[in-house]
DNA sequence: ATCCTAATTTAAACGCGCTCAAATTCTACT
DNA sequence: AGTAGAATTTGAGCGCGTTTAAATTAGGAT
């Protein structure tokens, strides 16, 4: 039983969940601009790095990735538009979970991986139309468009600006499920209007100010996780 | 990669997507009372027979089904119970395509289908609330409890009624998308009283009377998929 | 009772993604 | 430049669901 019932970009070269997956993972790696290694690509999927090597060499068959042995790997243009696709369904797909169907947005990362490999065109399309076309998932991060482009932004990570910035959170960038509910309970989530106060030095912890006054005050790690856009 | 992370009754045996699929199957199909047979699975599923063959051995080493060879096979109570709940994720998950996202009832089955056995527990759980614990999906089968137990109603086959009957259509038993459309056009769908008018001899068409006083004409084959309560 | 046909099962093999163990290659340090 | 240690790839093999082709069985017609 072929698993992968979707459509037109899909079955042009045989495409099913577990590429899918793992277009899905280089992408995320290589947004720094490095190649993604074959351990950490390995590490992400859950899977030893020989099987991860195996995989990679038959994506980089299929022409989806581009593959220097022992150097590391990149997505070709078409698999990174496979990519764009998943990425796309799984952060409606958050969205859709988080407005339409009530789940925490802690919650709502599991959920959708699941889902993003199965649902169709016509699934995405519906998503789409209910929300209105969102261009960020409940975290901040941004909705790629049918055709592959991303919105245009002005975040920037909270810790390059300078104490006293004043600005709007517009992603936490954090899949984990107990940071996200960490950082609700703090009110820190996209919308929400911050000052920031101080940044104590040799990686101390950082303190923010919301609009009602409340002081903030988080650890380094978490901290560097907040995008913003200043005003 | 195990494809199927789900909970609780699946693990137990090392049950996955395949494994749901053809217990639904088979669930379906032993409904009249009589062992599924080989070649009616294989066709189900879209598998050979000698496929369906292996499979059906496999199910039955793991206690699932109950294999007579050359004799067709039933679900064992553990099968049931597993198939029982795919089919009530199958049947919220149409409901909730239709009633939430507002998908046409013809449509609803195939996406229900690829959704069916990736979602888990807490979705299963939060689609029931949202849509107030249906006990039919839009077609009008019946959604099984999380125990496994299935409502109690009334429904008859319409044809099983004298010309005269009045009664309220309560169930279109097929998932076939044309014959839906078809039914969806007529106004055939759960809810619609009608009167059944004549019934043409040696297989001919069947005569109804909607509320509103148009008459309506169905072949049997599709006369023979409504089901009624009487009243 | 026997035979024919259709249904079913078995046997061998494949594709895919995976693991473990061994071989290879890269990188950084002396 | 040489080499140790880490990263990566290769090779052998497994599990699962599948297919094709061959063997077996069931059950009605004669």
């Amino acid at each position: 039983m072929p698993s992968n019932p979707t459509e037109s970009l899909n079955d042009v070269v045989g495409v099913n969940d577990a590429v899918l997956h793992y277009l899905d993972i280089i992408y995320r790696l290589t947004q720094n601009g490095m190649p993604a290694t074959t351990t950490e690509i390995a590490a992400r999927v859950g899977v030893t790095p020989s099987g991860a090597s195996v995989m990679l060499k038959r994506l980089a068959e299929r022409s989806l990735v581009q593959l220097k042995p022992y150097r590391g790997a990149v997505l070709t243009p078409q698999g990174r538009q496979i990519a764009l696709r998943t990425i796309r369904r799984h952060r409606l797909l958050e969205m859709f979970l988080h407005q339409v169907m009530g789940f925490a947005w802690h919650e709502v990362d599991e959920h959708a991986h699941a889902l993003e490999t199965v649902i169709n065109e016509q699934f995405e399309d519906r998503m789409a139309e209910m929300l209105g076309n969102p261009i960020r998932c409940p975290h901040g991060h941004l909705i790629p468009a049918k055709d592959g482009t991303l919105p245009v932004v002005n975040d920037v990570p909270l810790l390059s600006q300078p104490v006293g910035t004043r600005g709007i959170v517009r992603c936490v960038d954090t899949d984990n499920p107990e940071w996200l509910k960490y950082f609700g309970e703090q009110g820190l989530m996209p919308g929400q209007r911050i000052t920031l106060k101080e940044i104590a030095p040799y990686g101390g912890p950082v303190t923010l100010e919301a609009t009602d006054g409340t002081t903030i005050i988080l650890g380094r790690a978490l901290a560097e996780l907040i995008y913003i856009e200043v005003c």
